[in-house]
DNA sequence: GGGCATATGTTCTGCGCCACAACATTTTCG
DNA sequence: CGAAAATGTTGTGGCGCAGAACATATGCCC
């Protein structure tokens, strides 16, 4: 860290820090002894007690006589977090799905709300309307108010939810925070989808353990996001990267960001479809449906059938390795449904030829195993984010 | 964040925090009064004279009567840093010269040593040595010993001073950090020229504003480093990204890294001597001079010349950019001596054909003011955020 | 089954750090 | 020259955590 110095910090500061420490601890890991609290976070019994007291006091959590045995010694109070005495409202703006979910502290999902629209049709005002009267549908049925809303849109999106442009939602400039916010008067953040489907997958999938780990995605077009020592990363005004239109093939084919040859002109939903042999905008079981098949026959025949899709995706993992040295890359959406050849070429070629790669040693290439469900739980979990360290 | 939740802090941590704090704003902004330092650190007058009377005891600072006229009220006292009761050692490896500098609290530079030799020539161990002997005298001269030591090579590097590859000085495998440490008995830290051009820009140069900004470089490769939010992007195991290494030219020229057609073969140094005419390999003398020439021409006569280069350099600036999403991008070494032409150009590029630049607005592509000197700052500036932290 | 070792909960005390209030000091301005 | 303003200086209080001392619950050994 460097530039203007940080700000000073007063001596409460120190009782908020603890406490998000101890609900995160809670959240992401479940329920645990207050033992077991004291070691991990470093405080003393005394300490651990205070802040337990203060969150059962609030009814955020519950503890109960822990019933495993461990040993000499008394047994240590269970601390179990209350899913409904804290929730958020998840939402996933789809291009053909969104879905609005209630997420109980914890992780428990309380209930969900989706629906189905044909690409493109609809206004976002509608859409927003829909989202709003769901979020509120479900807060009655919970019988409380969230304590945040998180979204997830496909798109280019700043954190205060202002939706610079999402090409396959045919949305342009839609203050998404702004008015999902007035709808719910809830606090509203927002998020690109690949970025929250890494944040998923860093909190509650396969990439727990990873604290530099990359999540790439193809829903129609080609999305990145990128978990570093721990954290989102996000750029200048809260942007986020589009890996997508990284040029990996100059005077390739056009794309709609202006540039030729962009990632998603080679690895996004309609090259896919090319691959497979499938015409361009093929319904997205028909693809799927493709991939699975692909994926029963012999390696060699998938390697065969997408020999060049494998070599731009292998080529684009590359890049993002040696830009970003991360030691875990998550494939999702319609990447997870990949056959294993294809995955393990790429991750082989990665492995050979990114100059990081080499020096990092053992990066990982896998399948999402959250599949559809990772945007939502990032869109959760981003909400949680804020909500914890209140 | 996400992932296992962070340790707890104890209130002691507080005044560690607060006068890493003071310190830092000390050592980047400059001597400032009491009153400056409570109004920008958010602190009390009491606690502002309890910090700084410890460090004025430790004769890291001295108090003086403010001379400045402000208007009513008693007169703030002025708090100076003492260069020379706290400072680092500054080592710049490069690739045809070495200089060690002696960097005081504060920024001043107390002394320098430095010398040249033929690119590749002598065993790193000889080059160890002959910088710990520097550092020695340095350190005998000012009477004192340093309180950290930072070193910038250029190549893949770890933070704990491992250099995994450094092909331009022909390395590998070589625990420069362990070397140093034992040599001088002091911390080592050791970073990648290019990152720690970043964070020389960042916190002395062109970059103090910028939250997130990208620094590209062109010594003989190419070298990247990345600030993003204020701090510098490192990837699993402190590795830093390789810029130099994202293939922009697939089926281009073959590079030692195992790829063809990485930015580095199309931007690097022997791509800037073909560009200007120049036999590959050219001293740096004869490049760097042929660049001035050129920037005192017509723009149109840079442009013409350099358009293979410009648009190569373009096209990496877009990936960068896309996927960085920074406010700034500075370029230094080789680069910041392009004429301003072809800067202008590819930052005209990068405006009409970035994605994300397009939803950020108004990135800027400017040539470092730094220079040289960037790496050597950097060095220094990674030694002070240990020690001004300790 | 009784006693001991062990681990944890509970309570109280002490220490460190900061904010705030009250007072002192120094300067500007009318 | 006195009032106002801004800051230094000093003492008090509150908050948060650690540690000690004691209480409680469990396992283990004889």
């Amino acid at each position: 860290m460097s530039g203007p110095p940080t700000a000073g910090t007063r001596p409460d500061e120190v009782r908020r820090h603890n406490r998000t420490a101890l609900l995160r601890r809670l959240h992401v890991g479940g329920p645990c002894t207050r033992a077991e609290l004291a070691a991990e976070l470093g405080l003393n019994r005394s300490t651990i007690k205070a802040l337990v007291d203060g969150l059962a006091e609030a009814g955020v959590v519950v503890e109960q006589v822990s019933v495993k045995r461990t040993g000499a010694g008394r047994p240590s109070l269970l601390v179990l977090p209350q899913p409904r005495s804290l929730w958020v409202l998840a939402v996933d703006v789809g291009v053909e799905q969104t879905t609005v979910a209630a997420v109980g502290f914890g992780g428990e999902v309380l209930g969900t709300r989706g629906w189905t629209l044909p690409r493109g049709s609809g206004s976002p005002d509608d859409l927003l309307a829909k989202i709003g009267a769901a979020g509120r549908r479900l807060a009655e049925r919970i019988g409380s108010e969230p304590v945040g809303v998180g979204v997830s849109v496909p798109g280019v999106v700043r954190r205060d939810g202002y939706v610079h442009e999402a090409p396959n939602l045919h949305w342009e400039g839609v203050p998404v925070g702004e008015r999902l916010s007035a709808a719910l008067n809830r606090p509203v953040l927002v998020g690109n989808d690949a970025e929250l489907g890494a944040l998923a997958e860093h909190t509650r999938g396969i990439a727990t353990e990873a604290a530099d780990m990359v999540f790439v995605s193809v829903d129609v077009g080609v999305g990145g996001g990128v978990i570093s020592e721990r954290a989102a990363l996000r750029g200048s005004g809260g942007y986020v990267g589009e890996l997508g239109h990284m040029v990996v093939r100059p005077g390739g084919r056009p794309c709609y960001c202006g540039c030729q040859g962009c990632w998603e002109t080679e690895i996004g939903e309609d090259a896919l479809c090319r691959a497979l042999g499938l015409p361009e905008g093929s319904p997205r079981e028909a693809v799927v449906g493709e991939l699975r098949s692909l994926a029963g026959e012999e390696p060699q025949v998938a390697l065969t059938r997408m020999r060049e899709f494998t070599d731009w995706l292998g080529l684009g993992l590359i890049n993002v390795v040696n830009l970003l040295g991360p030691q875990l890359v998550v494939l999702g959406d319609l990447l997870a449904a990949l056959p294993d050849a294809v995955v393990d070429e790429a991750a082989e070629t990665v492995r050979e030829r990114s100059l990081v790669s080499r020096a990092v040693g053992g990066i990982r290439i896998v399948a999402s195993p959250l599949g559809k469900e990772a945007k939502i739980i990032g869109a959760a979990e981003l909400a949680f984010q804020q909500a914890l360290s209140g």
